[in-house]
DNA sequence: CGGATTGGCACCTATGTGCGAACC
DNA sequence: CTGGTTCGCACATAGGTGCCAATC
């Protein structure tokens, strides 16, 4: 009932910045939709044959479409809509309700992401995320600041990171490009903030950061880190859960954001030359690799001659007053995506000279596969400095182009009336959402290039991008849909809302927890002092073009020891498949070129102006409580997905590409080989599968019997 | 019903290694009992008049016998009965009816001090513990095991540090005296482990730390770390609570354990110079202050010397090296408490000439005040290195005629046949402990000197101790009850069980959450890794003497921006009394001079060693379900407690020495002035406590406010 | 003046970073 | 040999310690 109301609003606002159509909701089978991110996940849904059955019907889908059409195919299999979205009863309504949490719960969370720009400026390379064996940090931090909570209602939030396509890269002539079929993916492993739950009021106090997240590319990793393979896309999910009990997460509403541009390459070595200089600008720890002023590498080299280096080392007080000059030196959290014109500038363009030609020269080009086409759109040109001058972006005329393309996804089905879902809503939405965002970049203290607002024309650096980045295969088409949302979505990302789930509390515990959960216990450090995050990105607001990718999301949690200590959750091993196939689609604004406090700059954000000015870490600010953005859907498991066997059968069903036989619901969620969509035989992967099953058994007894040795408890 | 039956046991246990008798128990008032420790919060206890105005009988009580009187006096006055405790029934019942957590389920809880050992030598010379404004962790990391736990049920965990005594203290002549009466009580804050809530196999599965938990002198703390008062002593008290949620903690019954050989004296700068060394000596931060193996101070003065100097610190390197050499290297959790004959026995030594010389001739000579009493006991003599010897320790026939002693506490009244209660049964589930910690040892590879576990005759060198260092006044009669679990108690503490409160939770709402909770949220640090705790004493196992203090358990809660923003908890500031005056008393293996691997240890290790023999981070074990160290009572709260001014009733009923008329939470709960005990004048101090009120709100307020600016969720 | 407190300091642990040689 | 991975390293941040001079 509910999603209908909305689809038009959607569509309409899409297409008013998008040129992608979206299908006939009815038309769009969500197997498609969830499976195409991570085919490997399908398996796991539960949608009714008949709803799963219908082939794909065009891969350029618009998010919107695809999260209505989802929406109406759960609809049609007779499956419940979520009772929340839709009806704009205030928050205060809550009080006369207020049972216990979850029910009723009037809320319309909006998610920014953090440090925009300088997630941009990576994007624009090609963002590399180095994974070791003893687990890294992901360095653009993953930081998203929530409104629109109900601040007394408790949520959990939690976010992944799932395969963006099934291929395999590398990096060669300084670019990204395919180089096969994706490995076997991983079991993965939902990361829940360690201070889940909270209440609303709570998290969106401050910007939620997931520090404590690591990546490891250790198939037998211990700690609950997020297991990638090397030289493979991924793509990071937030998620948004209302649920005052980890234990029920399983009951509950996902709401899920994802954020086109910090998608990323997983990788042990970093390839890109720039996207290394990137880091060693950009982040603290790694200041100790950033150049005096001068030639960055050329003078390091130098240094590292006996004499000079060993002085250097002797001066720590000298480099570091030297150091602290520039504009680089917060915390961990992030700083100013360009370090400051002066040193900055020459970062990306004394690094490397040879990779500097050659990445350089990529321009528009598109990648032998379409995933890399953002990457190589805004053409840097030769400019390498990512701050010093904006590089050649799209004008007001290729945005427009870009709008129009999409013919898919007309108008969704079921769809009815407008209200707020009309384009109208979209539009008072979106503009009040960059104004919030203006706003609080001031109240930030960025009081850098007020004018840079307006950049969101940026966007368009991104054109090449909203098409390519995400699901290549079956789910390339939502790529298009990222676009939806276009320009000003600035950060602020669609997403489908599935409703409440009808399965009663029984059945899950009769399941038992089969999948996994990654999280940081609360334990250790961080949590005592009181450093405020120097996050100096935050209200970046500049989003330029903005994708809005759908990914589908079963659940693979992996559950860690710090999970177990601090969530209080059993972990029994592998014994039921995480009944909830929720998938929602986000929309956030994507790729938007550093932004340097350039007179430049500030003219081009006058120029732009109006569309992108309104607060951002603004208090209370009246708004829909339904905005288009949301889509309430709901898609209740099958029994069947408690068996592999079962969700085999879903998973053909559904024409998902995952066609894992195994038994184990990790594997049922990996993802072997290409996505083959619409195509429901086991191919050749259960070998694979097999042996992977093993390996991942091996890792579950790990876990578990870490969990008296972890650390994690408040350790030092 | 229940507490009857142990009480046997444990006055049994009690008698048989200590001298001290327990009055009859029925003749022990709960108001002395519960406020003896701390005055303070008496107030906050609900029990019936008629159950309080009994006087105390006998200062040499035992604390099993309180422990049984106190649940006596609230039977007597009609109150209800722990339904845990005594049943024996296995856990697996819990299957049957485990609804939701907290209804009735089975559990037993034992806790262990880890690091006793440490803590020991730290307790022989005083402990000093330093309070800065940006708050300081306690050294000897207060860290316990804990078992005995329902492995399915939620539990959470916290911690408080209350004062020990109403005295002010100086340390003049290298001792510690009593310099007046104590400065007005800051507002108490419990410290909520960040892992809670967590299943009783969490919190078994590894030693629970509360290495988060600061101490600060700074009354306007915004950081939720513990106020104390300089130059005060204190008493850091352990909890368990079965909840589920944090908002539940206000209608759960409460599990306090209290190690005696924890206390300590706050202070703003260390004043007994063998306490700076120890510290030294084993916090590995402190690392830079060791000797590298000379004689330590001198030398560093030495190096002071600008060339010198100068020198060792261009060579970190070389240092670095000899520093690995001793033993101490171990991270944040505690190490052996002897680092070592070969370069700890130094230490102590050359620090001071001065302060040595006067330092160690306190001796056995007691304090003015009794309460430094087992500081002196042990009589460390001229030996000023902890580890070079054995201290004069109990030898097998001093323990026997501690044994033999008490004649108190007999049996407490309805305490009905033995069973798991009686003498041989608290023998065998201390042997049984003692094993457990033996193994544990071994396991956690502390295996040198495997013959230490028979120094739990050490116990005795803390034999003075038992009776002074808590309640100096009205309660100093339980210090001797500590005593009485003495030797073998090796950290198993005793406590009262107060039984589940029958007020419904509309009551809470109705009240707020006036009490104020500290924690510090998972956020940030330290969880992610897994660095196993280095815990090198965890299995001390050679606990000496055990003694148990009982302490009166208001809720004097304090709210921090943590605990908010990860608990989610409301803060409505003052408002209400948190309605849990629950107390309970714990026993604890106490003093225990260090144990060096040198061969005399060895010996008198082999020579006590049956005793001590048993795993210790062993697994599962058949054991006692209930054990005579465990006796349930039941203290509900009376309305009155929720007033200010009923809660003075009570304390005057009681016959406490608490007399804060202030209307708020934690004024009342606040010490001011001597306890005066059974005087029920507000005294003088109501102007005191009106301008500390306002200072309070001052705090609180800044609290609230920091809420949204305090760095701690997953802050780098 | 002397006891208590404070703040800057050197030194330490712990951990995050990219580098570059070694390894495969 | 190449491309990818691994490991120790130097260098960074973050923060825990006691020292000591200055201050109250």
């Amino acid at each position: 009932p509910d999603v209908p109301m909305r689809e038009p609003a959607l569509a309409a606002s899409a297409m008013a910045y998008h040129p992608f159509h979206a299908p006939r909701p009815a038309d769009f089978p969500m197997s498609a939709f969830l499976a195409a991110a991570q085919p490997s996940f399908f398996p796991a849904l539960a949608l009714p044959p008949g709803a799963l059955a219908k082939p794909l019907p065009d891969p350029s889908l618009a998010g919107a479409a695809v999260a209505a059409a989802a929406a109406a195919a759960a609809a049609e299999a007779g499956l419940h809509v979520s009772a929340l979205g839709p009806h704009p009863p205030a928050a205060h309504l809550r009080s006369l309700k207020s049972l216990e949490p979850e029910d009723e719960v009037e809320d319309d969370p909006k998610v920014t992401l953090e440090a925009k720009e300088l997630w941009d400026q990576f994007h624009k390379l090609g963002t590399e995320m180095v994974i070791t064996k003893s687990g890294r940090r992901m360095f653009p931090p993953f930081k998203v600041r929530v409104s629109g909570l109900d601040k007394k209602a408790k949520y959990i939030l939690l976010m992944d990171i799932v395969a963006a396509d099934d291929c395999r890269y590398k990096f060669h002539n300084s670019r990204w490009m395919v180089a096969g079929k994706a490995d076997p993916e991983m079991p993965k492993r939902m990361y829940i903030h360690p201070d889940s739950p909270a209440t609303g009021e709570q998290w969106m106090a401050k910007p939620v950061a997931f520090h404590k997240l690591k990546l490891t590319n250790n198939i037998s990793d211990k700690h609950g880190f997020t297991i990638l393979n090397s030289m493979h896309k991924y793509q990071p999910r937030f998620h948004i859960v209302r649920a005052n009990d980890i234990l029920k997460l399983p009951y509950s509403t996902f709401r899920t954001y994802v954020f086109p541009e910090t998608d990323f390459i997983a990788v042990t070595a970093y390839q890109n030359d720039k996207i290394t200089q990137l880091k060693i600008d950009n982040n603290p720890f790694a200041k100790g690799f950033r150049d005096t002023g001068n030639g960055r590498r050329e003078k390091r080299k130098q240094l590292t001659l006996p004499s000079l280096r060993l002085y250097e080392e002797h001066c720590k007080p000298e480099r570091d007053g030297a150091d602290s000059d520039a504009s680089s030196c917060d915390p961990p959290p992030t700083r100013e995506p360009p370090p400051s014109p002066g040193t900055a500038s020459s970062p990306l363009r004394l690094h490397r000279a040879r990779a500097e030609e050659k990445s350089c020269a990529a321009d528009s080009d598109p990648e032998p596969e379409r995933l890399t086409e953002e990457r190589s759109g805004p053409a840097l040109g030769r400019s390498p400095a990512p701050d010093s001058v904006s590089p050649p972006r799209l004008t007001e005329p290729e945005r427009a182009r870009e709008r129009r393309s999409p013919e898919r996804g007309k108008e969704p089905a079921e769809s009815g009336g407008d209200g707020p879902f009309s384009l109208r809503s979209l539009e008072k939405e979106r503009v009040a959402e960059a104004r919030r965002k203006d706003e609080g970049r001031k109240e930030a203290g960025e009081g850098k290039e007020p004018g840079l607002a307006p950049l969101v024309v940026q966007t368009d650096s991104a054109s090449p991008l909203g098409a390519g980045h995400l699901p290549s295969l079956a789910f390339s088409s939502h790529l298009h849909g990222q676009q939806f949302f276009g320009p000003l979505g600035a950060g602020q990302p669609l997403f489908l809302h599935p409703g409440q789930f009808a399965m009663g509390p029984g059945a899950f515990s009769a399941m038992g927890m089969g999948h996994l959960l990654a999280s940081v216990a609360g334990s250790g450090n961080g949590g005592g002092g009181g450093p405020v995050t120097t996050a100096g990105l935050d209200a970046g607001g500049l989003g330029p073009a903005a994708s809005a990718a759908s990914t589908a999301a079963p659940f693979p949690f992996h559950l860690s020891q710090h999970m177990l200590a601090s969530q209080g959750i059993p972990m029994p091993t592998f014994g039921g498949l995480f009944p909830y196939p929720y998938t929602y689609m986000a929309a956030a604004a994507a790729a938007a070129s550093a932004l340097p406090a350039t007179s430049a700059a500030a003219a081009a954000a006058a120029a732009a102006g109006s569309l992108s000015r309104s607060p951002f870490l603004g208090s209370a600010r009246p708004r829909l409580r339904f905005s288009p953005y949301q889509i309430p859907v709901t898609i209740p498991p099958t029994t069947s997905l408690l068996t592999t066997g079962l969700a085999s059968e879903g998973s053909k069903a559904a024409g998902s590409n995952s066609r894992e036989p195994s038994p184990l619901p990790e594997l049922a969620l990996r993802k072997v080989g290409a996505p083959t969509r619409g195509t429901l035989s086991p191919s050749g992967s259960v070998k694979e599968a097999a042996s992977e099953l093993q390996s991942i058994q091996r890792l579950v007894s790990g876990l578990e019997s870490q969990r008296a040795l972890s650390p994690g408890r408040e350790s030092p």
